[in-house]
RNA sequence: UCCCCGGUAGCUCAGUCGGUAGAGCAGGUGGCUGUUAACCACCUUGUCGGCGGUUCGAAUCCGUCCCGGGGAGCCA
């Protein structure tokens, strides 16, 4: 395959007067007198480049014209200054090659804006589109992101299991995990299911989250991560909820809440300032086609710390709001939409940390504090989507844990080997959960989180690959 | 899962009081042009989401299911 330069490559150096060679996909394909203008895009950018097609090509006639949004090409030529408005460089092509037709009567995409409910149904060829070309750029830069700003401080990541066998990991409905015939399910006494027959011998599932198996990782190389595929089985049908997503959770040893705090809050926003600075062209169009205030909403979190506030003083502001609810506020009821929106939107109007919550609302693994009623957690609050981050400082003393667990009615025999964490050892830790596609949307202005992910799966839809 | 709204041409949508459908874009043909959301003229396109019901007659009214949007719950 002949040596092809990449399009952002072309765009940033303007190499004139050079031979050479690209490949990609027609955007658009506008016929004058004597040549055409082809428009191609090759996924290496946002921008296209235009090539000059005269009529003077041997396949001119025969191929050039027949060329529609879609095709794939491969155009040798030289790079030129162009005389026309809207490009500095284009490409004058003496050979141009066609790969693959794309007939316009059956292919989908169009020269003009589709919506993005519509790219859904197709989205095994919505990538070629500018907005999701540009969500699937950012989204992998986010990911190296991640790891640059984990590795850069000594931290290792850990590929924690997908599939699970502790059940009942409290995060929401799991998704089982079998090889038995479910035409021929071998039942025990009493028609219970005899998972002995099994492939684990036990019942299994996907994992809903890898914390706990990052915090016996922790616990022996100090900081790590895991950063992979979760899974819900929740009926969750809204634009923040997918059945199988993408979590980032460190966790450290030797951190409290406060160490956890200062991770996460430099974390989001070395995120932010990492995509502006590095994806500034695909940036650049979300702020103008899909939401005309990111950069201020994104610069406004760079510029502020990010408020902390106690659960219980988040309650005495919402009382003191003036404001009605439609849900009542209470302390040792948990915050709902509208309190969060109030706190992060209303009241001060950028990210909010909501720390110390009743320890009856939250999980057992989170820290008790010394008032004995409330636990070492926090929740980010961001304005607009509400919570991106919750974490917490986990219960290292085995006393406090096995207490815990007993009145969450944990089945202590399927965590031994968690409570071995605390028996052999044990040291104050704490970490946190940041949903990827989440901060996706944030980075992106995107309002669907089903276009932050190449293939979405959401209850009663798994379409394509 | 609950509440509200929607599903009509390939796409985005209009369709009044129930009388079996339209526009723009796309596509096709021709013309024009260093064009870039190209332009001008003409032409084509429909199981009106599925199923059932009311009615002489249903895109329209009723029931139900599916899918999508907004909000809520659950959460990341």
């Amino acid at each position: 395959m002949e040596n092809r330069l990449r399009i952002k490559t072309i765009l940033m150096e303007k190499p004139l007067g050079r031979e050479l060679c690209v490949q990609g996909w027609l955007k658009s394909k506008r016929d004058s007198k004597g040549l055409s203008f082809l428009d191609l895009t090759d996924g290496s950018t946002l921008a296209g480049l235009q090539v000059i097609a005269p009529e003077s090509l041997p396949n001119y006639a025969t191929e050039i014209t027949r060329l529609s949004t879609g095709c794939s090409v491969s155009a040798r030529g030289t790079l030129v200054a162009s005389p026309a408005k809207g490009q500095e460089v284009e490409l004058q092509s003496s050979e141009i090659t066609v790969y693959g037709w794309a007939p316009p009567e059956t292919y989908p995409l169009q020269k003009k804006r589709h919506s993005f409910e519509f790219l859904r149904s197709i989205a095994h060829l919505r990538a070629r589109t500018n907005s999701l070309g540009a969500v699937a750029r950012v989204r992998s830069r986010l990911s190296w992101a991640i790891h640059l700003f984990f590795q850069q401080r000594g931290f290792f990541q850990v590929h924690t299991p997908i599939i699970t066998t502790s059940d009942c990991e409290g995060a929401g409905e799991m998704f089982a995990v079998t090889a038995l015939d479910l035409e021929k399910i071998p039942r025990a006494g009493g028609g219970a299911v005899d998972y002995s027959q099994d492939f684990f011998g036990r019942p299994a599932s996907l994992t809903v989250s890898g914390q706990l198996e990052a915090e016996a990782y922790a616990l022996a190389l100090g900081n790590v991560y895991t950063f992979g595929p979760t899974f819900r089985a929740e009926n969750s049908n809204t634009s923040r909820h997918l059945a199988e997503f993408w979590m980032l959770e460190p966790e450290m040893a030797f951190c409290d809440l406060e160490g956890d705090m200062n991770l996460a809050e430099e974390l989001l926003k070395f995120l932010i300032s990492d995509c502006l600075e590095n994806r500034a062209e695909d940036m650049d169009l979300f702020s103008r086609f899909v939401d005309k205030d990111l950069l201020k909403r994104l610069d406004n979190v760079l510029r502020h710390d990010f408020v902390r506030i106690s659960y219980s003083e988040a309650i005495r502001q919402l009382e003191k709001s003036g404001r009605s609810f439609t849900f009542p506020i209470a302390w040792g009821v948990d915050l709902q939409s509208e309190h969060e929106r109030y706190l992060a939107e209303t009241l001060f109007g950028r990210p909010v940390i909501v720390t110390d919550y009743p320890e009856t609302i939250k999980p057992f693994y989170m820290r008790l504090n010394d008032d004995g009623k409330t636990v070492a957690a926090m929740d980010i609050l961001f304005p607009g989507i509400g919570e991106i981050i919750g974490g917490s400082q986990r219960e290292e003393r085995l006393e406090q844990l096995l207490a815990r667990m007993e009145a969450a009615h944990i089945p202590l025999e399927n965590y031994q080997w968690y409570l071995d964490l605390r028996r052999y050892g044990t040291v104050p830790h704490a970490g946190f959960g940041l949903g990827f596609e989440r901060i996706i949307q944030f980075v992106t202005g995107m309002g669907n989180i089903r276009d932050v992910i190449a293939f979405p799966r959401t209850p009663g839809s798994a379409i394509l690959a």
